[in-house]
DNA sequence: TCCAGGTTGTACTGATCAGTACATCAGCGC
DNA sequence: GCGCTGATGTACTGATCAGTACAACCTGGA
C-alpha cells in the first residue's frame, strides 16, 4: 500500500468512526461514509472486503482514541494515579462538541449479539482493562494492594462502573453519573488497599 | 379499539420487542416484525403512525418487563431487601434462552444521539430509578440511611453500576461482571447507612 | 337486515442499501 | 519514454427499506 492509499484508507476509517460514533453502525451507510470522506466506492472495496471489515477497523480506531485520551492509564503506579486517571476521563467528556458517550459502549448494544463483533469488542475491552490490571498488579507487588486481591476481576468491575456511568451520562448528556460511578469504582479499589 | 385490535397491536409490539432486543432497532425492519407477528402492513400503520412510534411502544414494554422481573424493587424497605433485589436481577440473567443484556441499555448506544429517543429512554430509566430512590427515602426516614445522603443521586449511581455490569456481561455472556458491579453498588449504598 | 367503524390483505412506490463491473488514472522502477 | 501495479471514477444490479393506496372484510348496534 502506497502512502497515498494509506491516506485514503485512513480518511475512510476516520469518517466511518465519526459517523458510527454519533449515529450508530446500521444508520451509517457505506455511501454516507464515502461522501463524508470524499472517497469513491472503488476505494472502499479496494481496502475493505465489506462493511463488516470497515467496522472492525473502526472498533480498533475507537480503542486507540480512548487510550490516547487517558495517558495515565499506562502509568498507574500509585493510588493517586487512579484519581488522575478518573480526572482524565471526566475531562474528555466535559469537553463540548461531541456527545458524551463511549464509542465502544455504543456498539455493545447494537452489535453485541453478533458473536463475531462481540468477540472484537471483548478483545478491545480486555486491552483497555489490561492496563488497569497492570497498574493493580504493580500496586500489589509494592504491597499497596492486598495480596489476595484479584487484579483482573477488579479491573473488570472498574470497567463496568466506567461503562455504566458513561451510558447514563450519554442518555442524560450530563457527566454527573459518570463522575459518581468513577468515584465509587476507585473507592472500591482503595478498599482493597493493603 | 376492540379486543381483537388490541390483540393484534400487542402481537406487533411483542414481536418488535423480541427482535429489537436481539438484533437492534435498525436491523429490525417493519416487514420482519410483521412476518414474525403474523400481522399485515395495514395493521402496523393502523396502530402506529410510523416505525418511531412502534419503538416508543417497545421501550415502554421493555420497562414493564424489567420491573416485572424484579418485584422486590417496589418493596425496598430494609437493607436486606437490596440484597434480594440484586439476586432477582442476577437470576433473570442466569436463566438461559436469551442473551444477557438490558433491553433499554441496548438501545442507549444505537439511539442515544437521537434527542427524541434519548428523552424516552431517560424517562424509562428515571422510572426505574424512582423505585430505588423511594426505597432509600424510606430507609432514611427510618434512620437507617444518613440524613445527608441524596437518594436520587445514590439511585442514579446504583443504576450506572447495574447498566455497566450488564454491558460487560452482555459482551462476555457471563454474569460475573454484573454480579461484581451489583455487589459494589450495594456496598456503596450500605456505606451511607446511618 | 343493514350499515358504520374498526379491521385486514395485497399490491404498489420511490428511496436507499451493500456490493460489483469495468474502464481509467497516477506514479515508480526500468 | 514504457509498462506494471496500485489507486480511482462512475455506472450499474438486485435486494430491502419505510410508507401508501385501496378494496374488502368482519362485527356490533339500530
Amino acid at each position: 500500500m502506497t502512502p497515498r492509499g494509506r491516506r485514503t484508507r485512513d480518511a475512510i476509517v476516520d469518517a466511518a468512526a465519526e459517523l458510527m460514533y454519533v449515529n450508530g453502525v446500521a444508520a451509517t451507510s457505506v455511501d454516507k461514509v464515502l461522501t463524508a470522506s470524499g472517497a469513491g466506492k472503488s476505494q472502499m472495496y479496494h481496502y475493505f472486503k465489506n462493511k463488516d471489515q470497515l467496522v472492525e477497523a473502526v472498533i480498533d480506531r475507537f480503542l486507540r482514541g480512548i487510550l490516547a485520551n487517558q495517558p495515565t492509564i499506562t502509568a498507574l503506579d500509585d493510588w493517586a494515579a487512579f484519581d488522575r486517571w478518573t480526572e482524565e476521563i471526566l475531562d474528555v467528556h466535559r469537553r463540548a462538541g461531541h456527545p458524551i458517550a463511549c464509542p465502544l459502549g455504543n456498539l455493545a448494544g447494537e452489535l453485541g449479539d453478533d458473536p463475531r463483533v462481540a468477540a472484537l469488542l471483548d478483545k478491545a475491552y480486555r486491552e483497555w482493562e489490561s492496563h488497569l490490571e497492570r497498574g493493580l498488579l504493580s500496586l500489589r507487588d509494592k504491597g499497596e494492594l492486598r495480596a489476595d486481591a484479584d487484579p483482573a476481576r477488579l479491573a473488570q468491575a472498574t470497567m463496568a462502573c466506567v461503562q455504566g456511568g458513561l451510558l447514563l451520562a450519554h442518555i442524560r448528556q450530563d457527566v454527573t453519573p459518570l463522575a459518581d460511578a468513577l468515584e465509587i469504582a476507585v473507592a472500591h479499589l482503595r478498599s482493597q488497599a493493603a
